[in-house]
DNA sequence: CTGTTAGCGCTTTCAT
DNA sequence: ATGAAAGCGCTAACAG
C-alpha cells in the first residue's frame, strides 16, 4: 500500500532500472515506450507500489493538489450555515472533476502557517473573522481567490451588496412612509445581541454587512426617512437564537417599526416568527426584507422578500477562478425575490 | 512569509548558528536555554521566517496534523445532507482545540492514493460508495476510525441500526394489523427510484440500510405481518425529489399501506407531504416512521416518530477516538422519538 | 530512451 | 548547548 516502506529507489532496484524510469512511468508517459511503461506500471502494482509518495513530490515540486477553503468563522458554525454550506457545495462540485482536494480552514485561526506548505493556494470565502489572519493574507505568495471581500492583488468574486440591499429596500418600501428597523450581522465588536448605539462600527471597509447597511440607508435617505442608531441591531452570529432576541427587541419598540431590514434570511424568518407570535400582521402591519434567498425562506408561508445569492454557483465560479489561468475578478449577479412579506402592491 | 525562499539553512547562516539550533528553537524548547531561544525566535520573526516548512517536516517525520474525513458520497451532496453535515460539525468541533486540520474526501473516489501521504489518518463516516475504495481501506497502515460500519482491525463508533429500526417499528405498530411499506436508501444497485423486487440487495454485510431493513422485518415478523418485496422501495440518494417519487408510488398501492417505514427523516417528511396532498390522514389512516431525528422533522406539525441519532456527538466522539491513544470501539446510543406521525395510543 | 545525481527543507543522531 | 551530516522520497537537469 501507499504509505508503507516501499519507495521508488527500492522499486527501481528490484526491477533493475533507475529511479528516473519509475518516476517517468508514473508522471511522464512521453519519456517511455508505451510497452515499457505498461510493464513497469503493472510490475509496480504487483509489488504494491502505487506511485510516488505525494508528500515527497510536494516538497520537490511545491504543489500538492490540495486547496484550502478559508471560511470566515468556526467550521462547525459554517457547515451548518445554509449560505456558507451552499458555497462549499459549489466549490466541491467544481473540484469533483479535477484531481484537487479540499481542506477546510477556519477564519478564526491566527494564521495559515500550519497548512500553507501543504496547499496550492486559498479560496477565501468572506473576510475571515480573525484580524491577524486577514492581515496575513495579502502577503501570501500563493494562488488566492477571494469571495465577497477583497485582498490587494487577488482576483475576487463579489456581488454588489450595497446595490442589492438598496434594491430590496426600494422594492419593499414602495411609496410608504415607513418606520424602519435594521437587524445586521456583526456590525460592531460584541458577542452579544445589541443595538449599534454608541459603538464603533467594525471592519467598515470590507465587511459585506456594512455595504448592505449603506444600501438600506441610501434607500431610506432618498425617501427622507430617518433612522436612529437605536433602531439598528447587531447580532454576533447568523443563528436563530440571536436573531429571535434581536427581533423581539426590535418589535417591542414604540412605535412598532413597520419595516425590518434583515441582513440574512435566518434573521428575517425569526422576525416573521416573532411577529406572528405578537399578533403583528404581515405584510399589512409589518414588512420584512431578508437577504440570501435560502430555500427555507421560500418554502413556507409567507415567502420572504429577499435577495437571492446563488451561492452554489458562486462556489463553482470561485473554484474555476482558482484553477483558471486568466485571473479576472468578476462581479456576480443577484436577484430580488418579491415574496409575501413585502408585496409590491401598496396596501395603504 | 512562510511559503517563500527563506529556509532553515539560510536563517541559520544569517544568525551564525547551525540549522539544528533553529530547529530546536521551534520544536524542542528543552534543548536550548530559554534566553537563546527567545533571541532566535524573535530574530526569525524579524526576518520573516515563521517556522520550519511543514511539507518538509511531514516528509521527514511522517506526520502532518491533517486528518482526512472520508464521507460516503460526493462532497456536494454530503455537505447538504443534514445528518452528514451534523457529523462534520461534530468532528470540526472536536478538532478546534487541537492543531489538527480537516481534509474532506469523497467516498466516490477509487482510492486514497492522492492524499494518503499528506494525512495522519482517516475518519470514515459510513461505508464509502465506491467498492474499490472500501476494499483499499483495510490495507491502509495509518490511523483509521470508522463510523457506522466496520473495517477489520479499525476501531469504530456504531449505533445498533437493527435494534433502532426494530424499536421504532414496534412503537409505531403497537398492536395493529398494519399494511406496511418500506422506503429504503440504496438497497439495490440502481440510480433510480424503484422497488427491490427481483433485484439483488447490495452490500448486505455492512450497509446500515440493510441493518435497518432487518430491524423492520423483525418487528413485522414477530407480529405475523408479511411484506412483499413489491412494497419495499429503494431510492438512490437521500434527497427530497427521490423520496417524493417513492412516496407517491407507495401511497398509490391498493390497498393503501397503513404504515410506512422510512430509512431517513427526509423520506418520512416526503411521505407526510404526499399523504397530506392525497387527503390521507395522519396518524388515523397512516403511520409514518422516520430515522435520524433531524431538526426539520421535529419543528413542524406533525412531528415525526423517528430515531434520534445525535450525529454531532458522534462526530465529536469519532474525532476523539481518532486522537486518543486507547482505541476502543464503542456502541453509540440512540433515542426513539415518539412524534405525532405514529402515536403510541392505538386509535383502532 | 535510460541512468546518475543534486537538492527540495527538514529532523535527529552523533560528536564535540 | 551546539555543529555536522545523513537521509526522508522524489523530480528533473544532464549525460550518455
Amino acid at each position: 500500500m501507499s504509505g508503507n516502506k516501499l519507495a521508488i529507489k527500492e522499486v527501481a532496484r528490484r526491477l533493475g532500472v533507475s529511479t528516473a524510469t519509475i518516476s517517468y512511468a508514473f508522471n511522464r508517459p512521453d519519456q517511455l515506450s508505451e510497452k515499457r511503461r505498461k510493464e513497469i506500471l503493472s510490475a509496480c502494482e504487483k509489488m504494491g507500489y502505487f506511485g510516488p509518495n505525494k508528500a515527497a513530490r510536494s516538497l520537490r515540486q511545491g504543489t500538492s493538489n490540495i486547496i484550502a477553503l478559508i471560511l470566515p468563522d468556526e467550521l462547525a458554525y459554517m457547515v451548518s450555515d445554509p449560505v456558507a454550506s451552499e458555497f462549499i457545495q459549489g466549490v466541491a462540485k467544481a473540484l469533483k472533476s479535477t484531481e484537487k482536494h479540499l481542506l477546510l480552514f477556519s477564519g478564526n485561526n491566527d494564521n495559515v502557517n500550519e497548512i500553507i506548505d501543504f496547499v496550492d493556494g486559498f479560496i477565501c470565502y468572506g473576510s475571515p473573522r480573525n484580524p491577524a489572519l486577514l492581515e496575513q493574507l495579502p502577503n501570501i505568495k500563493k494562488n488566492i481567490v477571494t469571495v465577497d471581500f477583497d485582498i490587494a492583488g487577488a482576483p475576487s468574486i463579489n456581488i454588489d451588496n450595497e446595490e442589492a440591499a438598496y434594491q430590496s429596500a426600494c422594492l419593499a418600501i414602495g411609496e410608504r412612509k415607513e418606520i424602519p428597523a435594521i437587524i445586521g450581522l456583526r456590525l460592531v465588536a460584541s458577542d452579544l445581541t445589541c443595538t449599534v448605539e454608541n459603538r464603533p462600527l467594525i471592519g467598515s471597509g470590507y465587511s459585506i454587512s456594512h455595504r448592505r447597511l449603506d444600501g438600506y440607508l441610501r434607500a431610506l435617505g432618498q425617501r427622507q426617512i430617518s433612522i436612529d442608531e437605536s433602531h439598528i441591531w447587531h447580532i454576533p452570529e447568523n443563528i436563530h437564537k440571536y436573531a429571535i432576541k434581536a427581533a423581539k427587541q426590535a418589535l417591542s419598540l414604540t412605535p412598532v417599526p413597520t419595516i425590518v431590514f434583515c441582513m440574512s434570511d435566518i434573521i428575517a424568518l425569526a422576525v416573521v416568527k416573532v411577529a406572528v407570535q405578537m399578533g403583528i400582521r404581515i405584510p399589512e402591519d409589518l414588512r420584512v426584507v431578508g437577504f440570501d434567498g435560502i430555500e427555507q425562506g421560500q418554502q413556507y408561508h409567507p415567502k420572504l422578500t429577499t435577495v437571492q445569492q446563488f451561492s452554489v454557483e458562486k462556489g463553482i465560479k470561485a473554484a474555476e477562478l482558482f484553477i483558471s489561468k486568466d485571473k479576472k475578478s468578476q462581479e456576480f449577479g443577484f436577484k430580488i425575490l418579491s415574496g409575501e412579506t413585502a408585496p409590491i402592491q401598496d396596501p395603504s
